[in-house]
DNA sequence: TATGTTATCGCAAACTTTTGCAATAACTGG
DNA sequence: CCAGTTATTGCAAAAGTTTGCGATAACATA
């Protein structure tokens, strides 16, 4: 049984039912390199059922967030999507430049949420967990007096809006 | 010269200029206890000044967020700010079940802040960090079987939506 | 103080995400 | 396999936030 097979058998055993909707979307989140945007998603959705709506694709990413089979990422305000790679989880460092996302190990979070379990009582939501920051590459071009390590994209630094 | 003179003639040798709006939105954010929510600033605002825009509000929060003279709080997926205290700067932890937004003083992120900067040159974004999870009222409301620590906002658990 | 430059504003519209509701379809038990 | 229950869908609209654009006003210079 593949891990989208069993993904599907939790949703059931937790009550949820299974339409071509979800499968859709859990094929294509499955099937996509990375994190993926929604409107790709619903593009990609559309295109082998156009009927299927926006709305349900947000819905149908929450509830696959809410119970862990993808993880979600803000990338510049905007939702993305990745399959949740059980046994291999991992966070995501965002740089404000660049938009991009590098993943980064739980280990280099234990000792944080621990201090919050013992200090605050806080848990932690280890399972959606991004710091948004500023990468190497970026604090370099930044350093030089450039914009940004990658083409396009460039953060505003006028003063206009 | 008190500390909102202080941002202002920071925002002056920034090269902004100081408009009226900005004086009031600034002078607003000043006066509320903690973390206003936008659509209250604004409501404030057009009490003094009824033309004063909704998108000129965000538009001023975003500038003094980047420059540092307010800190932004995701609360509920709605943006709040409250006047950065120079000298207490601290961060959030805001409880995914009742909303609320605890302090959390700097200190316990210098370490994992240091640990990303030797580890990936990624230089997290200090000012504005926000750690969502669960409270311990709320996770010991949740142990007892209930739900929500404080009255209203009740987290939904059930299938629908 | 008058004048020019251009950052900022107000307005309207776009964009992303969420929500209400009636119709539909997935599961359950017989 | 059929009927009943109700979770889920599609649609339309709302809510929160951002953006484009022409008009205005803040600052600099003279």
């Amino acid at each position: 049984m593949t891990s989208q097979e069993q993904s599907l058998h939790y949703l059931q055993s937790l009550g949820y039912r299974l339409t071509p909707q979800r499968l859709l979307v859990l094929a294509i989140v499955a099937g996509g390199a990375g994190h993926m945007g929604v409107d790709e998603i619903h593009r990609q959705a559309r295109a082998a059922y156009p009927y299927l709506d926006l709305a349900t694709v947000y819905r149908t990413l929450r509830l696959f967030k809410q119970v862990g089979v993808v993880t979600e990422v803000d990338i510049d305000n905007r939702l993305h999507y990745e399959l949740t790679a059980p046994g291999e989880k991992h966070h995501h460092m965002v740089c404000r430049a660049c938009h991009r996302a590098i993943n980064l190990s739980p280990h280099y979070l234990e000792e944080f949420r621990d201090t919050l379990m013992q200090e605050f009582g806080f848990e932690p939501d280890v399972e959606h967990f991004t710091v948004s920051g500023r990468c190497l590459p970026c604090r370099e071009m930044a350093a030089a007096g450039g914009g940004t390590a990658v083409e396009g994209d460039v953060v505003d630094d006028g003063k206009v809006d």
